[in-house]
RNA sequence: GGCUUCGUAGCUUAACUGGAUAGAGCACCUGACUACGAAUCAGGAGGUUGCAGGUUCGAAUCCUGCCGAGGUCACCA
């Protein structure tokens, strides 16, 4: 018998399998070639009788037959050719094959004795995926979680599905933004540090520049007063535009041309880029905190990186390939000597890759950095984890990478997410309604030791083993909230809702887990003796169903780069198991034979469950 | 204004990429713990998928036009 299940691909084995025999047969009875690319085969619609459906209504136009005549046709053929299938029946243009129970029992037994179910054979291409990429000038946020999460589940996920996965962060470590916090650390911070006032780095540097940020507004409120700012007022001001108007939009400017304290940060910006020591060893103190602040917020959230780009190493990269490029004459030099390319062929505008004074933009250190990846690690593709907002960017930075003929210019994916809202609307940092990343972890570690208390199941175990516990249920509840959301959505965050552990959330999953480790704890040992258990329910056929869809989940999610399919997998296999366990007797079964075969298969569940949380970044507590 | 993304129950969302009667959860109402864990299960109510056309066996999904919401159009990053 052939291992149908050998390369842990089963599904796609069967399926290919139907799509070849119905190839054959239209082409035996009609005459007509068809392309297999025209059939989809998928799991049978619950309230159909049948396991799997093939759809024949590409055919029906193709073949000129009714649909059911073409449907009675394949099911026989299918039915003589595939001992795996018993019988079928055609509903319009749909044809429902159902499996025999030998095969799904020989499913599970072989499903069984695999050790990572849903890992698919190593595709030979590698992946680099960056994501998080603060600015070390503020603590890590409530965007910044989402984006984490859905890069480091990803990376999970790609490594699953056969890719080889590196994963980096750019760290912007330069720049206005942090001498912003060094100013203002030297005017005001009476020389105090993380170990001095307990306080975590990066929430002291962030301190600080929300305090360069209102020293600075105090400083343009009054300066708006002054015979100079009417005088600009009164010279740029566009028509109907009011005072108070007018300076909001005016307030860049004046940090660049007038502001005192602007002043003082571009004169230590350039003393940076200067390399003066003093500058840079308070640059490397302070953005020192930083990182062993986010060490922390990145160690409880359970994520790593295997490289780190500082931008203050790779800011420089990128003009010498752009030269190359001018020479080729893919990019032009404007008559004040900055470098730009022309994209109107691909409906966008030309963009700027070198200024005047020669010096480069962020999209020129981007070019570079690619350039530079690649060298590092000659990757297949790239997938930049970045809020949609940037979302032109990209476009033009790939079409670049495109022009220049870059050997992974095929493999580079932007994987855009939108941005979190709150319920009252955007978060916004001047109206401190920001959700800061470790707060918000506080606040569900908590939620969920409480709601567990209240319980009071864990009394038996010790403190260290009972925090362990809240802490997966809290970072469970927050991981599955935010993941389960299709990446590319703008999504609410409501904070009370993102506690919750009732209903679709990440506790309900694992709850599901955990009451498959009790009954299988009070089982003893499990035996796989089951064959002779010729006939099973419709809750047992769903979860054999789900279980026998899982890598094609994987492969999907992989594909789309999405997360959030996992996620309503494990939601559904979890509610499937929640059914099944309270409608059908496991310890107490009519007979050893199905009493094995529920076992086994609640164990499988359990396997799959937590091989698809795990790929969320999710751990699963064995009680709860 | 140009380009672009989106609009699904009161709220948060799903729909295997064009497939069967648009699925869930929250909130609301009703029922089930002396059976393997009630962070559970069963049931009820809640939908003209923003609006109007079009394409075809078949549309939440594709096309066109409106309406509404975001993003973006820097020699910033």
């Amino acid at each position: 018998m052939s291992t149908f299940f050998g390369d842990n691909r089963g599904h796609m084995q069967l399926f290919d399998k139907i799509k070849t025999e119905i190839v054959n047969v239209t082409h035996r009875s009609y005459g007509t070639s068809i392309d297999p690319g025209l059939l989809t085969v998928s799991p049978t619609r619950k309230d159909f009788e049948g396991d799997m459906t093939v759809v024949i209504f590409p055919l029906v136009k193709l073949l000129r037959k009714k649909p059911q005549d073409i449907g009675a046709i394949i099911g026989d053929h299918l039915v003589s050719k595939m001992p795996e299938i018993d019988h079928f029946n055609v509903v319009q243009g749909f044809v429902n094959l159902s499996l025999t129970s030998d095969y799904w029992l020989s499913f599970l037994e072989k499903s069984l004795a695999h050790d990572e179910y849903g890992k698919l054979a190593r595709n030979g291409e590698k992946v680099m995926i960056e994501y998080s990429s603060p600015n070390t000038n503020k603590p890590l946020h409530l965007g910044h979680i989402r984006n984490i999460l859905l890069g480091s589940s990803c990376a999970n996920i790609m490594h699953a599905a056969g890719f080889e996965v590196v994963k980096v962060q750019v760290i912007n470590d330069r720049g206005i933004a942090i001498c912003k916090s060094m100013l203002a650390w030297l005017k005001y911070g009476g020389g105090e540090t993380p170990a001095s006032t307990g306080e975590k780095g990066d929430h002291l540097v962030g301190k600080y520049y929300v305090r360069f940020e209102k020293e600075f507004r105090d400083e343009y409120q009054e300066w708006q007063q002054s015979p100079k700012a009417q005088e600009v007022f009164e010279s740029r001001k566009k028509e109907d535009q009011s005072r108070d108007q007018f300076f909001a939009a005016y307030k860049n400017e004046y940090f660049n041309r007038y502001s005192e304290l602007g002043n003082e940060a571009r004169e230590m910006l350039q003393k940076w880029e200067d390399g003066d020591a003093d500058t840079i060893e308070l640059w490397s103190q302070m953005n020192g905190w930083v990182y062993a602040g986010f060490d922390q917020t990145y160690e409880r959230l359970g994520v790593d990186f295997d490289h780190l780009y500082y931008e203050s190493e790779t800011w420089k990269l990128g003009k010498s390939e752009v030269l190359q490029g001018l020479d080729k004459n893919l990019f032009f030099q404007k008559d004040d000597g900055s470098v730009w390319v022309d994209l109107s062929h691909e409906d966008k505008d030309e963009k700027i890759l070198l200024r005047s004074d020669g010096t480069s933009v962020y999209i020129t250190q981007d070019i570079g950095t690619a350039m530079q990846r690649y060298r590092d690690y000659g990757i297949d593709r790239m997938v930049y984890v970045v809020a949609d907002e940037q979302n032109y960017h990209f476009q033009v930075l790939f079409e670049i990478l495109n022009m220049l003929d870059e050997p992974y210019a095929e493999g580079l994916f932007h994987l855009s997410y939108g941005m979190v809202d709150l319920p009252s609307g955007k978060m916004k940092s001047r109206e401190g309604t920001v959700v800061d990343a470790d707060d918000l972890i506080d606040d569900v570690i908590s939620e969920a030791r409480q709601v567990a208390m209240e319980k009071g199941d864990l009394e038996d175990l010790d403190e260290s083993a009972r925090d362990e516990v809240f802490f997966r249920i809290g970072m469970g509840a927050l991981k599955f909230f935010i993941l389960k959301v299709n990446p590319g959505k703008r999504m609410t965050f409501d904070p009370e809702a993102s506690v919750d552990m009732q209903g679709q959330t990440g506790p309900y999953v694992q709850n599901a887990y955990v009451r498959i480790q009790s009954v299988l704890r009070k089982a003893g040992s499990i035996s796989a003796d089951f064959r002779s258990c010729q006939s099973f329910g419709d809750t047992e056929k769903h979860l054999l169903t789900q279980i026998f869809m899982y890598p094609e989940i994987v492969k999907r999610s992989a594909n789309e780069y999405d997360p959030s399919v996992i996620a309503n997998f494990c939601y559904d296999l979890a509610k499937s198991y929640h059914r099944f366990y309270h409608d059908v007797p496991i310890l107490t079964a009519e007979s050893d034979a199905a009493r094995n075969f529920r076992l086994s298969l609640s164990s499988m569940v359990g396997t799959v469950l937590e091989n698809g949380m795990n790929l969320l970044g999710i751990e699963m507590p064995q009680r709860m």
